[in-house]
DNA sequence: CTCTAGTTGCAACTTGTTCGCAATTAAAAC
DNA sequence: GTTTTAATTGCGAACAAGTTGCAACTAGAG
């Protein structure tokens, strides 16, 4: 999520073959910046603020490049808008805050190994996974 | 899924006070009777295949009106369709094959006691969670 | 049988996303 | 630097999934 990362997004752009424009500069350094997991009607408003005019098939159209190249991830929640956030290092899983709608990432070692070996005992292989815990602050106590 | 079930989903409806009419007997019948997920689209085909006439809105707004009363629950995988299956008795989450689009039910109580550790440690409370393993069959070995 | 609120078909609409196309432009080749 | 050319862009139109307004219809309570 944050830029605790390494290589800009720009120059894995670049190493992926792919232009780097105006328009798209911005994005990239957008996408780079955010803390959070925005859609893209807020990517757009974002760019906007920095850039006026780029349009937003221009955001729809870079994101599919970006997630055709592995360089952002894709997440699909259930209020059916894609929504980014530059490809992670590491696996993570989401609980999405319903309240606020705010997402925060977490992990468990142990919740992969199981679905592996769930997998397994059903003759799958795993391509990919998706856990998302929708979840609200826990009251009093 | 299947209907292993118990009271029909006519009497549920009744007894939650919705209307037996005559396009929504046909769609619950449909619906009863799925081995599978299917989303809108394909409910309304095995519908008009029953009766033909049943505007395709009727079954999104009864799909609705279900949904509303717990009667049938709602999915919303990776290809940004809704599906559906009659609501099952237990909860379960779902190993969907890329190859060959099939969905196949699968449960653990272990996963979901993780689940439940993380959240809290989290300081979160679990309002629903949702864990698809996206899978293809195992090759050789 | 009557009456009314729930339901339906239909067409128009909304929302999120993609597409065609002519104009522009990054960056590879001179 | 200049040329070349394939990738990229803006724009408006087109899509796809799902929703809605409305007048007509009807299940089921009384």
């Amino acid at each position: 999520m944050t830029g605790t990362s390494e290589a800009s997004l720009i120059d894995r752009c670049r190493r992926s073959g792919l232009r780097i424009t105006g328009p798209r500069r911005v994005i990239l350094e957008v996408l780079q910046s955010a803390e959070d997991h925005p859609d893209v009607e807020e990517l757009h408003r974002r760019v906007s603020r920095i850039e006026p005019g780029v349009n937003i098939a221009t955001v729809y159209r870079t994101m599919n490049k970006l997630a055709e190249h592995g360089l952002i991830e894709r997440h699909m929640f259930d209020d059916g808008r894609q929504r980014f956030e530059p490809a992670p290092a590491a696996h993570h899983d989401h609980f999405i805050n319903v309240e606020s709608g705010e997402v925060v990432e977490f992990c468990s070692e142990e919740i992969e190994r199981l679905q592996e070996e769930i997998a397994k005992s059903h003759g799958f292989e795993i391509v990919s996974h998706k856990l998302e815990i929708y979840v609200r602050p826990r009251r009093s106590r």
